[in-house]
DNA sequence: TTGCAGGGGTCAA
DNA sequence: TTGACCCCTGCA
C-alpha cells in the first residue's frame, strides 16, 4: 500500500472496492456527514478527519501517516481484500445487483464502546434523531476537537461516563434509552461484560455476552459484532432486512429465526456483509 | 393547528 | 407471544 503524506493530508494510493458514499451512508456509522465538495467530516477515534476519493485514490485530510498507518487504514478496513468477497456471493443474482449498486461499501472497524452505545439508541429511532442523541451526547461528555473553523466533539470513552445517572442524560432526549446506556456504561466499566474481549469469543459467544446488557437484544448485539468487533458472519436482522429476505429469498411467512438459519448458510462467514449490500440497495432504491 | 401513526427493537408479563 | 415504551417526525 503506497502512502503519501503532505500539508496535514494523507493520499492512500490504489484501493480498490471504496467509495466514501456508500460506506458512510448504509447505515453502519452516525458520526460521518457529507460535505458540499461530496467528501465525508467525521470523528473517530477522538480525531476529525475529512476523506474523499479520487478514483483508486482515497485522501484523508487532517491527518498523517502515523495515524493512517496506526488508525485510518483499520478503521476503513482497507487490508482486507473485498474481490474475494464479491466472489464468494457471485452466483446469487439479487447480490450481484446490490453490489453493482454499492460496491465502493467497506465495513468499519469502529470502537466498540461507541458502537455500542450508538446501536443502544438507534433501537425504535430513526437515522437524523439516532445522530441527534450521538452527537449531544458527545457533546455533554466529549472532548472538543477543532477542524476547519467548526468545533467537534468526540465521543465520550466508558471511563469517562462512569458513575453517570438516567438524570444526567435528560438532556439527550433519548427517551426510555437512557437507562441502558446508564446499564451498558456500568456493566463494562465493572466488568461484568468485558467488551474488549469479544474478538476472542466465536461469535454465538459474543452474542450472549453482549445481551447481558439492557437494551442489547440480538440485533443489536449483531451490529455491534460485525462493525466493531470483526465479526463478519454476524447478520443484524431490523424490520427492513426482514422485509428483504422474506421478498427476495425466505418467503413471507419466514420468521426471524429461520431468516438468520438461511443467511447463515447461504452467504456463510461474509453474512454480514452480504447483509449491508443488500440493506443499502434496498434502502436506497425502496 | 392538532392528532395520530410509526420509527434500523427490547423488555416484561 | 403480545403490548408498552420515550420522543420525534411526517402527514393528513
Amino acid at each position: 500500500m503506497e502512502i503519501f503524506a503532505k500539508n496535514n493530508s494523507v493520499v492512500i494510493k490504489n484501493i480498490k472496492d471504496f467509495n466514501p458514499t456508500h460506506t458512510f451512508m448504509c447505515g453502519q456509522c452516525f458520526r460521518w456527514d457529507m460535505e458540499d465538495d461530496g467528501s465525508y467530516t467525521g470523528v473517530a477515534h477522538g480525531r476529525v478527519v475529512n476523506v474523499s476519493n479520487i478514483e483508486s485514490d482515497i485522501i484523508i485530510k487532517n491527518t498523517n501517516a502515523d495515524d493512517v498507518k496506526n488508525i485510518w487504514i483499520n478503521y476503513l478496513d482497507l487490508n482486507r481484500d473485498y474481490n474475494i468477497i464479491k466472489n464468494a456471493f457471485s452466483n446469487d443474482v439479487n447480490l450481484k445487483q446490490a453490489i453493482d449498486f454499492g460496491g465502493g461499501i467497506k465495513i468499519l472497524n469502529q470502537d466498540i464502546f461507541e458502537c455500542l452505545i450508538s446501536f443502544i439508541i438507534s433501537t425504535q429511532n430513526g437515522i437524523p434523531r439516532i445522530k441527534k442523541i450521538v452527537s449531544s451526547l458527545s457533546e455533554l461528555f466529549g472532548e472538543k476537537v477543532e477542524y476547519g473553523g467548526r468545533t467537534y466533539y468526540s465521543f465520550p470513552s466508558a471511563k469517562s461516563l462512569s458513575g453517570i445517572k438516567e438524570k444526567d442524560l435528560e438532556p439527550l432526549k433519548a427517551g426510555y434509552r437512557a437507562g441502558y446506556i446508564v446499564d451498558a456504561v456500568q456493566k463494562v466499566v465493572n466488568g461484568d461484560v468485558d467488551i474488549y474481549n469479544l474478538k476472542n469469543l466465536s461469535t454465538s459467544n459474543a452474542r450472549c455476552e453482549l445481551m447481558k446488557i439492557k437494551g442489547v437484544g440480538p440485533k443489536v448485539a449483531d451490529c455491534v459484532l460485525l462493525f466493531s468487533a470483526g465479526k463478519s458472519d454476524a447478520f443484524p436482522i431490523d424490520v427492513w432486512v426482514q422485509r428483504i429476505m422474506r421478498s427476495l429469498y425466505c418467503g413471507d411467512d419466514a420468521k426471524i429465526k429461520d431468516i438468520q438459519h438461511f443467511a447463515s448458510s447461504h452467504f456463510g462467514e461474509y453474512a454480514g456483509i452480504a447483509q449491508q449490500y443488500l440493506f443499502y440497495y434496498a434502502r436506497e432504491n425502496n
